[in-house]
DNA sequence: GCGACAG
DNA sequence: ATCTTGTCGC
């Protein structure tokens, strides 16, 4: 693929996002129904796991789906590799299980990213909905002054622009990089992960996706249900 | 020119 | 993401 072609696209889609002020936009109740996907990766097969719960914490399962990925990874432009399979899970978890989320959580960057165009984004753009990008490790590198202690924040700010949050879950342990993707605002975005936020530094929905995306992927049992 | 580079 | 042994912690 051509990276300057993409590129283009990439900022022609990125006006396309929406990203709400503080205070407005998307806003859960406890009944908010969240998908958080992952994808495993053998090659270009792509195990995708969503892990379905409402925001108060009611599970309602794990779905995956086996897909073919057919554009390779390039740093910076992840969504059009990942975009497209997520996009698809989203559909047949719709179309085959009646389940619609309210909200997104990917395993990513959503604004926090050069063009402000991670897979959040294009997620939430292909979908017209919320979604929330959470990385694991930055994709802009900024100064980080952020403090050691449990549900520390620190505000990303790259050429004026505000992009998201760095967020530590556990004390002493390295943070997570949280950013809105599209239609809902940065602090709704941290409030809700910081809620969602357990035990360990990745958020319990998108663990769980992971190890039931590594289950499947290996044909091994897990609680997971596979969609047909 | 060289290294760095979400998953 | 993936290639990989032993090892530490719950």
């Amino acid at each position: 693929m051509d990276l300057e072609k993409l590129e283009k696209e990439q900022i022609k889609l990125a006006l396309e996002v929406k990203i709400p002020k503080s205070g407005k936009g998307f806003s859960p109740n406890k009944d908010t129904l969240i998908c958080s996907l992952d994808v495993q990766y053998e090659g270009d097969v792509a195990y995708v796991a969503g892990d379905v719960r409402t925001y108060k914490g009611k599970s309602k399962s794990v779905f995956v789906k086996k897909y073919q990925a057919t554009v390779d990874y390039v740093p910076g432009f992840f969504s059009f590799r990942e975009g497209p399979i997520l996009l698809q899970f989203i559909k047949d978890l719709k179309k085959k299980e009646k389940i619609n989320p309210d909200l997104f959580i990917v395993d990513g960057h959503g604004t926090a990213h050069p063009r402000q165009f991670g897979v959040a984004c294009w997620l939430g753009v292909e979908l017209d909905k919320p979604v929330i990008g959470v990385a694991k490790r930055p994709l802009v590198k900024l100064p980080l002054k952020l403090a050691n202690e449990k549900n520390a924040t620190f505000k990303l700010v790259n050429k004026k622009e505000f992009i998201g949050y760095a967020f530590r879950s556990q004390e002493g342990i390295k943070p997570i990089f949280v950013s809105a993707g599209n239609l809902i605002s940065q602090d709704a975005a941290i409030k809700i992960i910081k809620n969602l936020s357990g035990q360990f530094r990745i958020i319990k929905p998108i663990r769980v996706a992971d190890h039931n995306a590594r289950l499947f992927s290996r044909g091994e049992e897990g609680t997971y249900k596979i969609i047909k």
